[in-house]
DNA sequence: CACTCATTCCTTTTT
DNA sequence: GGAATGAGTG
């Protein structure tokens, strides 16, 4: 096949980057140079060079990210979409979910190598509050105080720690001080906890891989073996702990030439995770670790217009420590950004709504231009406001939280017990739901059987099993936990995940987990007492859980998942790359864990299915959650915006304390991150920005006097205009009703008279927003189901649509969920 | 033991 | 403004 074209339309340096594949490669690549352009192109190349897609591994930030990536591969590969086999095994994924399959994939074969890692393969991802109540409880135990060591900054000293990849003992060795002692102490104690629930946090995925692959040679030659061709994206967020992970997978290469074929791709001046132990020295130690690394710097934009360029530059200019690169576009002309200061954060809001709606309708397709619209903020906090008066306005909107849903107590509680459904020796989620909904085992008679846990060296559930060996606890509270072990066990039949009880799917699991866990039951019972709408939601949450569930089991592909058995996707080997790598599958990790095959081989069906279901549930980032397909704002953090373009921009709150963050002004190394936050967030856009600054802005619930951002005034003059608009805002406090000319008088009097349905009294909400972008009878495409046509959409917190498919009949989806795609 | 209400402390950013 | 404790009552 002819692959040549796939490279036509890139610059000669961009072209150099993807036609460059053998040896140690590092690409400094400014903002808008088409950088994922190069990555995708550079891995299509590859494979139309005959390399074996198994055998490429390229890693990104987000989930999101790489989703993108790998599809955009296959549709340049493959534009029928009739191959499937042309990437089939290639890997794209980021740190921590590689991580994760690494982990459960090998942590047997590793111990067999002799190296201790502390957890079994099906062990569980702790969700940050989780983390926090394990630290809690660590440093209760060890008799200190939480509010001399809160949780929270116990938590990043350990995070800290480990990602420069220090264990307890070698931290231990270390601290020096007493607030470094006790760091210590914590340290190994949160250590203990998560090993004896047989759980890992964010971190450990990293620490133990990287343990992992150091320490086991099988592991790591089986590893080094595989992918020949390794790329990592955003280089210049990644920090030590990931750094030596992707050294150790990339090893040294053959022996006497050049290094291995490592790809690296960053912008130093796009390093915006130093908080979470990002260290640009990455980029400089690449470098020495490979000598003969070829350099290649892409430093045309093609994203934005002159004015918007220019302007970020001048502010990153400002950055002392940084090796200055030109930033230069051939794009012509172009509106200047334009800086506001605005009275106070609702009229900030309301000047942005006013400027995107602007923009909206001077375009030819009326209203249809939202999606390409973003609002950024430097802290989550910032979005409330914004929320408010878009919605006020019938702006559509969404917010790139992807967490948020699991953050619900609902959810969290549901998710708690299905993790002591997938893990009995996850203590934490058993503390969380034992008592939840009230079932009379109240804290004394948990910490009695906490006690006999400890005394007896049990897990809290094994302890539970045998409540009668519990001394000193009521026949009541016997009673509630016995009826407690038996609904569990029903769940799970057993631990055997089989028997007349258990039907295999996962929707139906969570279905049960609701209802027999009495979840169901608490929340309409609120519902109904309080009547107020935040608990007629958290019903309406539950259900979307189910949904969800159901719709990762449509998906769920057992091939991939690293507990299904024997699995023969993407770890096809490396012994023959003549074979059809698809077929060819004498799994490694199969063969080589013999030494223990009932645990795996007997692993039942749907329990792996659900911990892969908790398992992609742990590690969704916030960016995942953005899908420019729908046609709304977006509104997210800074952060989440790298990565990402919008041709219309807002960001808002430039002053002094938010941007630059006043916890980021310590050093001078801080504040210049602030300003690469800045940068990126100036340079996602294609043709406007615009800057917004309150003179007063109320920040938990006090209202003070800002000055405005210094970043402001770092921006050249004849590219940023600045209007002053705070004093054209009357100071009467029902500013936000000024638009009422608009027709969005809410009022709970005459909402009823305008139309039968209740949702029409929302403009902006959920179902409105559905019924404008999606009508009933629209064509939509369905990644799974093909084409079809919307029958009729239907609301509450989650918005369904009844949708027509050609080939599989009449579905019901959530909106959310289905990656509904509207055809013409 | 469960539930309600008042008080306290927050929040930077996220895999 | 809001979540997360803690005291006090049924």
């Amino acid at each position: 096949m002819d692959f040549d074209h796939l490279l036509d339309d890139l610059t000669p340096p961009q072209k150099e980057a993807a036609t460059h594949t053998e040896g140690p490669l590092l690409i400094l690549a400014a903002a808008g140079s088409g950088k994922t352009r190069v990555i995708t192109r550079r891995i299509a190349n590859l494979i139309g060079c005959g390399v074996p897609p198994w055998s490429i591994l390229a890693l990104t930030f987000t989930n999101k990210a790489a989703g993108e990536m790998r599809e955009r591969v296959h549709t340049m590969l493959d534009p029928q979409g009739d191959d499937p086999r042309l990437t089939r095994g290639l890997t794209v994924s980021t740190f921590h979910a590689l991580c994760a399959r690494l982990l459960r994939r090998y942590a047997e074969l590793a111990e067999h190598d002799g190296v201790k890692l502390g957890i079994k393969p099906d062990f569980t991802i702790y969700p940050a509050a989780d983390q926090l109540a394990a630290i809690k409880a660590a440093v209760l135990a060890l008799g200190l105080s939480t509010s001399n060591w809160p949780p929270r900054s116990v938590l990043s000293a350990i995070s800290a720690a480990k990602n420069e990849l220090l264990d307890a003992e070698a931290f231990s060795l270390r601290a020096s001080d007493f607030y470094a002692k006790n760091i210590a102490k914590l340290y190994s104690s949160y250590q203990a906890k998560l090993r004896a629930a047989n759980a890992a946090d964010f971190d450990d995925l990293l620490v133990l891989t990287a343990k992992m692959l150091r320490d086991s040679p099988a592991v790591r030659e089986e590893c080094q073996k595989r992918w020949q061709y390794l790329m990592i994206d955003e280089y210049q967020d990644t920090n030590h702990a990931q750094f030596v992970i992707a050294s150790l997978l990339a090893g040294d290469g053959p022996e006497g030439g050049i290094g291995p074929n490592v790809c690296v791709v960053g912008d130093p001046d796009q390093a915006i995770y130093s908080w979470r132990g990002a260290d640009i020295t990455n980029i400089l130690e690449f470098e020495e670790r490979y000598p003969a690394a070829s350099v290649i710097t892409l430093g045309e934009n093609f994203r934005s217009t002159a004015p918007i360029l220019a302007a970020a530059d001048a502010l990153i200019r400002n950055n002392k420590q940084r090796k200055h690169k030109d930033l230069y576009t051939s794009r012509e002309g172009g509106d200047p950004v334009t800086v506001v200061l605005c009275r106070d954060e609702r009229h900030e809001a309301q000047l942005v709504t006013d400027w995107l709606r602007s923009h909206a309708e001077d375009e030819d397709g009326e209203g249809a231009r939202w999606r390409e619209m973003a609002v950024f903020y430097r802290t989550n906090a910032l979005s409330r406001v914004m929320e408010d008066a878009l919605r006020e306005a019938g702006v559509p909107y969404v917010i790139a939280r992807g967490t948020a849903f699991f953050d619900r107590e609902e959810i969290k509680h549901a998710l708690g017990y299905l993790r002591v459904v997938a893990n009995p020796a996850d203590d934490v989620s058993l503390g969380r739901i034992v008592n939840t909904p009230a079932r009379g085992i109240g804290a004394t008679s948990l910490g009695r059987v906490r006690e006999m846990a400890q005394t007896t060296g049990l897990t809290l559930w094994e302890a539970l099993g045998r409540v009668e060996d519990v001394p000193g606890l009521s026949a009541r509270a016997t009673n509630a936990v016995r009826t407690f072990v038996e609904t569990v066990r029903g769940w799970t039949g057993g631990g055997a995940f089989m028997g007349r009880e258990v039907s295999g799917s996962l929707a139906e699991l969570v279905e049960r987990v609701v209802r027999e866990s009495g979840l169901e039951r608490m929340y309409t019972k609120q519902a109904q007492t309080s009547k107020s709408e935040s608990d007629a939601e958290r019903l309406d949450n539950l259900s979307e859980l189910v949904s969800s569930a159901a719709q990762f089991e449509e998906d769920y592909d057992p091939a991939s998942d690293p507990f299904a058995f024997p699995a023969g996707d993407s770890f096809a080997p490396a012994a023959d790359p003549q074979a059809d790598a698809a077929d060819a599958t004498t799994d490694p990790a199969t063969t080589n864990t013999n030494n223990n095959p009932a645990e795996q081989a007997e692993t039942p069906p749907l329990l792996a299915m659900l911990r892969a279901y908790l398992e992609k549930v742990s590690l969704v980032a916030d960016a995942d959650a953005i899908d420019p397909a729908q046609g709304s704002v977006t509104l997210m953090t800074l952060h989440a915006a790298k990565g990402l373009e919008f041709p219309v921009v807002a960001m808002i709150g430039l002053e002094e304390g938010l941007l630059p963050h006043s916890r980021a002004q310590t050093s001078e190394s801080d504040l210049e991150e602030e300003r690469r936050l800045c940068f990126v967030g100036i340079t996602r856009a294609m043709e406007h920005v615009q800057l917004t600054s309150a003179k007063y802005r109320t920040i938990r619930g006090m209202t003070e006097r800002t000055i405005p951002s210094r970043f402001i005034e770092e921006l050249p003059r004849e590219h940023a205009k600045v209007s002053d608009q705070s004093d054209a805002w009357a100071d009467t406090s029902d500013s936000l009703h000024n638009d009422a000319s608009d027709g969005f008088d809410a009022g709970p009097t005459d909402g009823h008279s305008r139309s039968g349905s209740a949702y029409e009294t929302k403009p902006g909400g959920k179902l409105a927003q559905a019924r404008r972008e999606l009508p009933v009878g629209s064509k939509v495409r369905h990644p799974q189901f093909g084409v079809g046509e919307v029958l009729s959409l239907d609301g509450g917190a989650s918005v369904r649509a009844k949708i027509k498919f050609k080939h599989v009949g009449v579905k019901t989806l959530v909106l959310e969920y289905a990656r509904l795609q509207r055809l013409p």
